[in-house]
DNA sequence: CTAAGGTCGTTTGCCGTCTAACGATTACGC
DNA sequence: GCGTAATCGTTAGACGGCAAACGACCTTAG
């Protein structure tokens, strides 16, 4: 059990957690706020260009795009030149849930950085980036199969 | 869109699909090694138990225990004091991972923490331990409820 | 102009995770 | 001793996430 990898990941099920209640406050789910805040800054994305910005993949959006419907978040329509794409757009209440939730997050960053001092937060940044590409050599490097 | 949280998230999410890709070699989901280390320190747990060293509910594990019985890793058992307890029991296939899964669990903590000085690792592991800690606390002040 | 190929969104099925409701068993109070 | 309460595991249903198969649409080659 290497100490980084247990206690990355135990810290990033508590955030998780800490996420998933102050976004419950305004009923929305985990991962919802983050299809938001594409649209909020491209409203009218397809499920595909939104699915790349989050990097999830496009059925995770689709599924996440029908509830979202449902709750009354946005809306679905087809494009009228190109009939295979399917655009989001925001309703109302997708526009009005902008500002509380993005100062949720960011009470939620000042709140969990809070016993950093600046120069930790740096070096904290700085090591997750590293940490962060590394991770990604890793995973572009091995499914490369050099067939022929 | 803060920093950390941002950043953080991203890396949590390299980091389980490099486990993934590393798990899958061996017949294993996510998160299921996590359950035989349990079981490989103490052979005979309850889910319950289980759950609880973990960090995570019952009913998950109740599930990957189904699961992971179908697979051969491990065995259903109740216990004969207390008809309401259920054992869980590895199974030769579950002990002859622990090698293996333990080797590859080193190898990818190394791989990803290749990049840092070793005063920089410590440093982000404080830091991940401050984040930590103020995540929990978050989450223990506020779900109680002083009634009365 | 038509057939083949490429580009989308959707559906299906699986996994881990949570909450809530259910059922069985043990322990406790009277 | 018997009924009530506490303690378990299980089931049901929702959610985010993935891979694979499918179907509708557009583009392009011939």
């Amino acid at each position: 059990m290497p100490e980084f990898l247990d206690l990355h990941g135990r810290t990033n099920k508590l955030v998780r957690a800490a996420a998933d209640a102050a976004l419950r406050r305004h009923g929305l789910h985990l991962g919802q706020d983050h299809l938001l805040a594409v649209l909020w800054e491209h409203d009218g994305s397809t499920p595909g260009e939104v699915a790349a910005a989050l990097n999830v993949t496009t059925p995770t959006v689709v599924k996440m795009a029908t509830r979202m419907a449902t709750a009354g978040l946005l809306t679905r329509r087809r494009d009228d030149r190109d009939n295979r794409l399917v655009r989001l757009w925001l309703t109302e209440a997708g526009h009005a849930l902008r500002e509380p939730i993005e100062a949720e997050r960011r009470l939620l960053e000042q709140k969990i950085t809070a016993d950093l001092t600046e120069t930790e937060r740096r070096h904290l940044m700085s090591a997750l980036a590293k940490i962060h590409r590394s991770a990604n050599d890793l995973l572009e490097g091995a499914p490369i199969d050099t067939a022929g």
